[in-house]
DNA sequence: TTGTATAAAATTGTTAATGGTATAAAAGAT
DNA sequence: ATCTTTTATACCATTAACAATTTTATACAA
């Protein structure tokens, strides 16, 4: 999105974000700004940058003159999210098949390629990051900045799922394989089996996580969220 | 949302984001912190806050140690919107037709009473608020406050096509029928009769919405984003 | 005139200090 | 002992001052 933010709100933002969606605050703790302050070693004002981009992001819910609230998700929120990436992603595979460049195809061809490669070598966390890299540029190539953007954040809301979720090596196997069957529709620009593929690749994403304990990704409540 | 706010940043986020969705500010166009400090009669610190809110909601952009630039819509972007909006509400629409409790049920029905009423009394503005209502209401009975939060975003953004869309009488009319048998189809809860009939309601705002002057909604571009 | 180097002004990023509000503790009354 | 009132404390909200960076203006040289 911005090439480069080196500003010190930012990195707040970023690090208390990543603890939230790592689950290392517990849903409905408070988020006091001096505690935070010291922990980062940073002054009152980023903090409070920071805490008002996470509200606006839904994460955490601050009350005037009270505090901030850590939201977090419920293991329903990450099955609706699940559901709300499968349309969003059915709509850009659907544009994407129109729309895809040349050289965003070849980029999704080879991050298929690497893949392959990198499962065979059992190096997991490439597989990771590059299964992350795949979405990424399908979103890009849908060529809608607003649907991009949408899809951005909730794949940042899973990520720790994700992370999880392709820890089993068959699943790689087999996800890498649907995801050849995504750019297989779109290089035939056939908008219909894109929607298809990428709904499918999503039904079987959310079939193998739900088979996990919830609440080792969501983290024990702590006491009501208002 | 969040029940109260009544903080000072609060009051300038929203104010400047209803600047630029109102198209006040053109595309490119500097936001200087100054400038809207002496505007707003208020120190910079709710200006930073705000702008930085503006920033993940995708209307500015900041550059560190440069500025904020204002992001903005084109006219593609509109119809992305559109697009993104129909395939989420449809989704809203098949969960309400499962969920929806009693007491959403009955204040859909009054909306819709109420709007007839309004309709009949040529009060567009009542009719303009009675269908954001309508569609909140909608978002609220879907039962998912992620999918809620998503669609709350993206009609805010359209807010002010809105406006001009409603405008024709004729529209007003056909719009409230249209409410009307999303709601018969939620009651008998028939969800793809719910989806089918949302569809073509939106369907249906786009095309009206595509008779005007697109320029006239976006604002004229000033310079490159960047 | 054009290009570069330097200095001044403007603007942003960050910190520190001040003011207001709500929570918690203590004192007093019933 | 319990409840209300008062006081004190802690925290958030806002402002003002400071530091760092960028842009603009100026001077000089080719």
């Amino acid at each position: 999105m911005n090439r480069e933010n080196h500003s010190l709100g930012q990195k707040v933002f970023q690090r208390i974000r990543g603890d939230i969606l790592k689950g290392n605050y517990k849903r409905g703790e408070e988020l006091k700004e001096k505690a935070i302050c010291e922990e980062m070693g940073v002054s009152r004002t980023p903090v409070r940058e920071a805490l008002r981009q996470l509200e606006l992001e839904g994460l955490v819910n601050i009350i005037s003159n009270k505090g901030a609230y850590v939201v977090g998700f419920t293991p329903k929120d990450i099955k609706d999210i699940y559901e709300i990436r499968t349309v969003l992603e059915s709509l850009c595979a659907r544009w994407a098949a129109i729309r895809a460049e040349e050289e965003q195809i070849e980029v999704l061809e080879e991050i298929i390629y690497l893949t392959d490669f990198h499962v065979r070598k059992g190096n997991m966390d490439q597989v990771m990051k590059l299964g992350g890299k795949f979405h990424e540029i399908l979103y890009e190539a849908g060529g809608s900045r607003i649907l991009e953007q949408a899809l951005q954040n909730y794949h940042h809301y899973l990520e720790r799922v994700r992370t999880i979720n392709l820890l089993s090596y068959q699943r790689a196997v087999e996800s890498n394989e649907e995801h050849r069957r995504i750019l297989e529709a779109i290089k035939e620009q056939d908008a219909k089996k894109a929607e298809d593929a990428i709904t499918l690749h999503l039904a079987n994403s959310v079939r193998d996580i739900d088979s996990y304990e919830w609440e080792n990704i969501t983290g024990g409540e702590k006491h009501e969220q208002n």
